[in-house]
DNA sequence: AAAATATATGGTATCGATCCCACATTAATC
DNA sequence: GATTAATGTGGGATCGATACCATATATTTT
């Protein structure tokens, strides 16, 4: 790999004049430009990014960190943010905190030292020491899923699309009806979500059976569990479910499917995030659409925003959503 | 952000011992190096990765290129890599192409440029410009999923595991069966697959109809849309069906079920994928376990030892599978 | 006690770019 | 035609680390 020093030489230049065409700035005679351009083609050059990361302070990298990589919301996420970032010429540094909350704080400290242009976070918690340290970092940042002032944000309408689930479930006159939910930590998933359902509840002053109401983790097998509690836990049955992501509701379905229940004429099941076979069960489930893609792309521009124009101001953008009603309710 | 010189100078001793300090290396009292890590804790240094990339030429990166992100496939094999290559202390820089064979071309090229430490290719096809490429690249590599001579390879066992995946349908008693493939570029998922179908028909003297096997693309869609044609364009139907793909299955099956046909009574199905809904479709989906995780888990073992051991004899693995018979045949 | 070796430390060059300043030449303005 | 401004080019310092060599002292070996 030849450097800079040599092409100079070659081309019968100074290496200022190289760095100038190569950053198309100062001033550089037609003569001399096509020269050095001759020979960077022939020798195929290309700059070392680590000196002129060394010199510039830039990287063209991002850093994300992400929960999972194994899971459709994030591989979604990923594919939107690379989508707007390659556009700028960015590439992704991937951290994957294996959803170990403590991971999130190492990572951040980690690419930074990295030298990343920006870091967009897709988190999980919003917990004060990582509210401390993402105000210290003096990095751009974006935050996905989670509110957090003072930083930029790309949120999901959790409450909202809840209740409007919720209240589907009821205008589809049901009054007994389940939830399975996650750990109150995640305040957007967890929290939110459960708030919005017990609220529209509440309103509609439908009784909340204590024993419907069960709490899983991210995965099939979970949702699986939480059924079947929800099934022998109290003598009666809900007649519909609200799972707060569709893994939960696909592993709630099969316990149903498997035990000879009918969806949805034994028990209706909704849930939120639209994952590409939601459309393909038997029945095919209805969900909300998150549309993480789109919240990868808006993350990635406030970034690039941010980057431009230097300036430091939080912005939050709240995504909207859309309800597909599906055969499941 | 505080440098190596400044550290030095807190510490009353010079940039070479902190150096040594920092990496272990070579001969400092223990007098000095408490001073030294004592000013390192209390000023929060970490040294700049780029200074000292361009120094030794190496940078603790692994360049990624995967053909999309958005698959559980590719996902997974990720997920694989960063389990193994965080162990060791190396992030992932991730390179996307989208399909889009020239794109692997070009990030091969940048990520060389970026000085990455090795890169590992998920590669979906064995061109000729791509061979003299990777050949040319002078970076430890390792290639997923298609077999090139020269570099490190693993590999799944797409023939066998076809070829075993045919027979199962012809032990079910089948004799019609139709076949859903891809483009045959992508020599193990296109071609070789498809060859190992075509072979142990032959083996079983099986004569093979031409308006059942199909060609799609890799989504559900594209699975559907080729089911459709297999029950259009002839006047028979199989029996049974093989898809190259879960999610050309999936979309098959979606087909099937929209017009009244029973899996597997009146046709059944069976896939390569191993999927998480798979397992959770109705009927549960005949598939072969690739265990992407794994292979990502070995192709970055396989990175690591070459790194480790500067040696530049390419290695092949060829990974197992399992068959997961379920109700779908 | 001298020679050889191990231990400890610092200084300078270097990696390969960009930045800034000095200087030369050409063009524009009065 | 003199002054100012625009254009073009090169050289040295710099970014922040490590590598290598020189030198000083402590410890072993003969």
């Amino acid at each position: 790999m030849s450097t800079i020093k040599e092409i100079a030489e070659m081309a019968g230049v100074s290496r200022s004049t190289v760095s100038r065409v190569l950053n198309d700035s100062g001033y550089v005679s037609e003569d001399a430009r096509k020269r050095v351009e001759k020979v960077i083609k022939e020798t195929d050059y290309m700059p070392s990014v680590q000196a002129k990361s060394l010199r510039t302070k830039k990287t063209k990298v991002i850093g994300v960190i992400v929960p999972t990589i194994r899971t459709e919301t994030s591989s979604r996420l990923v594919a939107g943010m690379d989508h707007v970032l390659a556009a700028s010429g960015y590439q992704i540094l991937l951290a994957n905190t294996n959803q170990n909350r403590e991971k999130e704080l190492e990572f951040l400290q980690l690419l930074k030292v990295r030298q990343v242009d920006g870091i967009i976070l897709a988190a999980t918690n919003t917990n004060q020491a990582l509210v401390d340290k993402l105000k210290a970092l003096d990095v751009p940042l974006v935050v996905i899923g989670q509110e957090i002032d003072g930083v930029s944000n790309v949120l999901y309408d959790d409450y909202h699309a809840a209740k409007d689930l919720t209240q589907l479930l009821i205008e589809k006159e049901h009054k007994r009806i389940g939830f399975i939910g996650v750990d109150e930590k995640d305040r957007a998933v967890g929290y939110l979500r459960k708030q919005a359902f017990i609220d529209t509840m509440n309103q509609n002053t439908i009784n909340i059976e204590k024993n419907w109401i069960q709490e899983a983790v991210f995965d099939i097998q979970s949702g699986y569990r939480a059924m079947e509690r929800i099934v022998h836990d109290s003598n009666e049955r809900p007649t519909a479910i609200f799972a707060v992501t569709d893994r939960l509701a696909i592993g709630a379905m099969q316990y149903l499917k498997q035990h000879n229940y009918q969806v949805p004429t034994d028990m209706a099941i909704a849930s939120i995030g639209a994952s590409e076979v939601s459309e393909h069960m038997t029945p095919p489930l209805t969900t909300v659409d998150y549309q993480n893609e789109l919240a990868g792309e808006e993350a990635a521009k406030l970034l690039m925003h941010e980057l431009i124009n230097q300036e430091s101001v939080s912005k939050k953008v709240m995504l909207g959503y859309r309800l597909l009603i599906r055969d499941s309710v």
